[in-house]
DNA sequence: GTCTATACTAGGATAGAC
DNA sequence: GTCTATCCTAGTATAGAC
């Protein structure tokens, strides 16, 4: 092979990092950790990336990515039944979130980790949040529930409180009894 | 005035250095901010903390001891209707979370920042979610629920959820409607 | 007994070597 | 075009000055 076409690189580079990321939080982890993992110099990462805040937005973004792959696999068969979708959407959060090795959402772990809201990292993990809840709305919107605001923020309770007691608590702990409780919260207030 | 007492220059830096991480985490804040807050030199902070982690864990300690407080005040009056407790807790969590300039619980903040499970302020804050459920599980048991153990996990995912919205979304977010969805759900599964 | 100056380490970012 | 060596900053921790 000639050369590694520099897209590829960035990805690579990318992937490396999300791994550790995921597994030790964003400051925990260095350049040199990540370099190491990948397997080549400073300089390479820095042709690719401009700063280890701009790896972390992309990152993030990586993430979002997962989130949307995730919200289609779990809402598009669900087409017809957006209640169901609403049920399906948690089902799949609680999976993700008692998988051992899980620390629950990086996007929401990532948000803890820089409070400063004029940090790219923080906008963008915010940016987020707004989009889920707006996603909620609309799912509930089209059910025939008598008040779907208030439905679609109790399922976005049960999410974040999924990320959260299972990044802490694991399969041991509340995450498990989610989809149980999102059906129920659904069947209760759709007729 | 003669003297300081000790153990009023560790409280005051304590309180000083509490203030800093509820608003900016513990990541962002270094000993030199400390130390300025409170106006005072290093020596006197490492006579008074081994180190840097020593002072986040009686910090995290201090917010445990809060919460305690917030437990006491909002299940006490209440001893004699387990059911209304649980409610009672849940509004106290939302009363705090949608507080302007609040960033959710600081145990789960710090949790999030410290991944590393050998870590203490790692460790101190897994305690705490433990013994939160535990509460919640004594409690959901002294209702007349014919499921307790789900009751307790529903609460605990709402309470969750409080502070992870309340930290992202604030006031604007799901937060608020925390408090009628326990009583919903409180009155659902107790007869 | 308290504050100032300093050593040590680690991490981020850059310049030079192959 | 990629890797190695270096600079710079920041943060923790300690030793010396008042």
């Amino acid at each position: 092979m000639a050369r590694q076409p520099a897209a590829g690189v960035r990805d690579h580079i990318l992937d490396a990092a999300s791994k550790l990321f995921d597994a030790h939080g964003v400051h925990a982890v260095g350049l040199q950790q990540i370099i190491e993992t990948y397997g080549c110099g400073k300089n390479l990462f820095y042709r690719e990336f401009a700063s280890k805040d701009d790896l972390v937005v992309a990152y993030l973004r990586q993430c979002q990515a997962d989130w949307h792959r995730t919200v289609e696999d779990a809402v598009g068969p669900h087409e017809s039944d957006p209640a169901a979708a609403l049920v399906s959407l948690v089902r799949a959060v609680a999976d993700k979130s008692i998988c051992a090795g899980t620390r629950g959402c990086p996007l929401r772990n990532t948000y803890a980790e820089f409070p400063d809201p004029t940090h790219p990292a923080h906008q963008v993990a915010a940016d987020h949040f707004k989009d889920v809840r707006t996603l909620l709305h609309s799912l509930a919107a089209q059910t025939n529930a008598a008040d779907p605001g208030t439905l679609a923020d109790r399922i976005m309770l049960i999410i974040d409180g999924v990320y959260a007691n299972g990044a802490t608590l694991g399969a041991a702990g509340a995450a498990p009894s989610a989809v149980t409780f999102a059906e129920y919260i659904v069947a209760a207030m759709t007729r």
